[in-house]
DNA sequence: AGCACGCCGACT
DNA sequence: GTCGGCGTGCTC
């Protein structure tokens, strides 16, 4: 619709109602700009908002979007370079603009530093170049070939479009030389294939027999879907409790609609098995989105989304950013995994963002999880949620038998960490022929090693951290930067020989004394070191599956994803691990962990056993594991954080500051705190050395910004920041609703 | 984010 | 006398 014109008395320039000057459009480039740049738009060019265009900044050319609202004006005319050119891709959506848009207010980062996430897809902007493939040449007689190319000739008799030249040696049962020796011949003509067009068939899947209330809940997701328009439904229940074929029938109607389905889930849970469950659904792959996904894959998937070919991508929380144009439904599996929380560049919690990307889209959103995070609660309560809980499922073994190893009264033998009743369980149970798992959250053998001469304890350079062992590498490993040393000979603080000590264990470490135990026991060690990709996932997997391993001992890597049909026993070597610290969120947390891998034990008939080892039985998060009585556990840990005004009650935002120099770091800290607001509903606290007080060389300090819901937490910081100078070598970034408190 | 411009140390 | 270190500032 063409907008009237008036005149803008300040420029000059005709403006029409929508505030846009013909001829000129605000650009968002890919950038930590304050916002969109204004560019000059050649005759007869259609530079619509949304448009994918290239624009010349400085000395060179950047790919950006024409932005939606006005052009900011303030720049002459004079001034403004034309568009270099429109890009030959899908316009971006209005939604996605309001999102990228959305996103920048909420964190406090530039709106181009958020398009950079949407568009960080180097050459998938315009399209691939078609492949070479090749067809017959004209008047080739199958009959006078000899045997192989005949078959060829014949391949493309029956289907005379252009083949890969794989694609058609598969077909004939030859090699791929017979058909280059053809094409050299002139038997075979070149011929470009076609481009992907087309969405794949979703409905050679299997649909799932569901039970009463797992098709009950799936009928009232699938009506959330046909109902369109937003709102948010919490999915919980424990595993084995099906939540994922009920997700999947809400993607089944959004995709039999037409429209496409978002899954997102934390990275480590994109494991195979979980892509299998989508493979066996709809009988094709999802697209797959995250870090990993590189070069012509991501570029090609990228493309496939914006071109709406991609029905169903499962992604982790980078794939919010892609430029579906009819995004139909996005669920948020694991809902409570702080995995979801991107911590460096723009600060953004995924689940959060998806709830508000559903929202500008109007479409639904699912949240799904067996241990539900305390916000997604009580959004719950507050009635902004719906809430679908499905009961155990008939027939399934049960929540395994919980119980505490009190280490005050039973500890370990010095040097051990496995205390009696622990190896007692592990030895029945390896006697019954079942399996067994030991959870500790530490890579490496020993998190720290001191020198028993002179006390000598082994730091990071870069980070306030000690070095862990990794004795199979012979090396000692930063777990925050990557540093690495190898093990020295002698402490070379004082030249000591033999003296250096490891305090304190690590999967390996655990291993280790497993061995010495356990007489012919085969252990599979399971953590980032040791496995691998998918494939080493899938062949860990097939390992334990065909019971060539008694023992799994391993990190967080195992909590998730994975399905052992012979483990029946659980130890958690040290429960207390994730309790310290102070974190705000260190209880509930540390209970999702323990119920994640408390979750692994116990098969089919019957269920199986958990054991905790803890220096505090009586702590809430062990009573809760004990009893079971999850609800009991939330309700404290809700009224805990009720009084306290802590979230979800209240509302925080970290101001870390950093810099190479400690001083500066100091210096910018107390600027921040001599300029802090102060008012009703809120307070600044610290500045504080964060806990990782120097990490890869930054010292840093925090500040909190504590405020009760109905503050505006953007405004308040925005302003005092803007309020604020700080030394120019200290960097502040600002963390809106953190996890993490390192 | 790049890229240019701009002032102080070790080389021919 | 220069080459070049990266601090600071700008790009519609």
């Amino acid at each position: 619709m063409e907008g009237g014109t008036t005149i803008d008395p300040q420029g000059g320039e005709a403006k029409r109602q929508d505030g846009r000057v013909p001829g000129r459009v605000p650009v968002l480039l890919p950038l930590p700009l304050a916002g969109p740049y204004d560019y000059a738009v050649p005759e007869g060019w259609d530079a619509t908002p949304g448009t994918l265009v290239t624009a010349p900044l400085g000395g060179r050319t950047l790919a950006g979007v024409v932005w939606h609202g006005e052009a900011d004006g303030g720049v002459a005319a004079a001034k403004l370079r034309p568009l270099s050119a429109l890009l030959p891709a899908p316009p971006m959506t209005a939604p996605l603009m309001r999102f990228i848009d959305w996103v920048a207010h909420w964190t406090l980062s530039p709106p181009g530093a958020v398009l950079r996430m949407a568009l960080s897809v180097p050459g998938a902007l315009t399209p691939p170049p078609r492949r070479p493939g090749v067809m017959l040449g004209e008047g080739v007689d199958a009959a006078s070939l000899p045997p192989s190319r005949a078959r060829v000739a014949a391949v493309l008799a029956e289907a005379p479009v252009p083949w890969a030249a794989s694609d058609l040696a598969r077909a004939a049962g030859v090699g791929v030389g017979v058909i280059k020796a053809m094409r050299d011949a002139g038997l075979l003509i070149p011929a470009l294939l076609p481009r992907d067009a087309e969405r794949p068939d979703l409905s050679a899947g299997t649909p799932p027999l569901l039970s009463p209330a797992q098709a009950a809940a799936a009928a009232s997701l699938r009506a959330a879907v046909v109902r369109g328009g937003s709102g948010a439904t919490l999915l919980d229940g424990v595993t084995g409790s099906g939540k994922t074929e009920v997700y999947l029938e809400a993607v089944a109607e959004a995709v039999a609609r037409g429209r496409q389905a978002l899954v997102l889930l934390p990275e480590i849970a994109l494991s195979a098995q979980v892509i299998a469950r989508f493979r066996q659904r709809f009988g094709t792959d999802p697209f797959v989105w995250h870090s990993e996904v590189t070069g012509a894959r991501r570029r090609d998937t990228w493309r496939a989304v914006a071109e709406g070919r991609a029905p169903i991508v499962v992604g982790a929380r980078s794939a919010l950013f892609l430029p579906f144009p009819d995004l139909g439904l996005i669920v948020v599996d694991e809902e409570h995994e702080t995995a979801f929380k991107q911590e460096d560049g723009v600060a953004y919690h995924a689940r959060d963002m998806a709830l508000v990307r559903a929202h500008l889209t109007d479409i639904p959103a699912v949240l799904v999880s067996a241990t539900p995070s305390l916000e997604t609660l009580a959004n719950v309560e507050r009635g902004r949620h719906q809430r679908l809980h499905l009961p155990e499922r008939h027939g399934s073994a049960g929540m395994p038998d919980v119980g505490v190893i009190d280490l005050r009264a039973t500890p370990p033998a010095r040097g051990h960490f496995i205390a009696p009743p622990l190896a007692t369980a592990i030895t029945e149970t390896l006697a019954r022929g079942e399996q067994a798992l030991l959870f500790l959250n530490r890579r490496g053998f020993a998190p720290l090693t001191l020198c028993r001469a002179c006390g000598h304890r082994f730091q990071c350079p870069n980070c306030t951290a000690w070095l862990v062992e990794h004795r199979y590498l012979r090396r000692l490993e930063c777990h925050h930067c990557g540093h690495a040393e190898p093990v020295p000979p002698a402490c070379p603080e004082c030249g000591a020989e033999g003296s250096l000590t490891p305090v304190g264990p690590g999967v390996e470490r655990i291993a280790a004394e497993c061995r010495d135990r356990f007489e012919g026991v085969r252990i599979a060690e399971m953590s980032s070191d040791t496995i691998h990709g998918a494939a080493g996932a899938a062949h860990y997997a097939t390992m334990i599956e065909k019971r060539e391993v008694d023992l799994i001992i391993g990190t967080q890597l195992v909590a998730k994803g994975w399905h052992f049909p012979h483990l029946t026993l659980v130890g958690v070597v040290d429960a207390d691990l994730g309790l310290a610290g102070g974190d705000l969120r260190a209880a509930e947390r540390s209970f999702q962990v323990l119920h994640q891998v408390g979750g692994r034990a116990g098969r089919a008939e019957h269920a199986g056993r958990v054991l905790l080892q803890t220096w505090s039985p009586d702590h809430a998060v062990m009573r809760a594991l004990v009893s079971g009585d999850v609800d009991r556990f939330v309700a404290e840990e809700m009224e805990e954080r009720r009084a306290g005004g802590w979230p979800p009650f209240g509302r925080l935002a970290a101001i870390i500051v950093s810099s190479p120099d400690g001083a500066v770091a100091d210096e910018a800290a107390s600027a921040l705190r001599a300029t802090a607001p102060e008012g009703e509903g809120f307070r600044i606290l610290g500045p504080a050395p964060a806990p990782l007080s120097i990490l890869r060389g930054q010292h840093r300090r925090r500040l909190l910004l504590k405020a009760s819901r109905g503050i505006d937490v953007q405004a308040l910081l925005g302003d005092w920041l803007a309020r604020t100078t700080v030394p120019r070598a200290a960097r502040i970034d600002v963390d809106v609703d953190p996890v993490s408190f390192l």
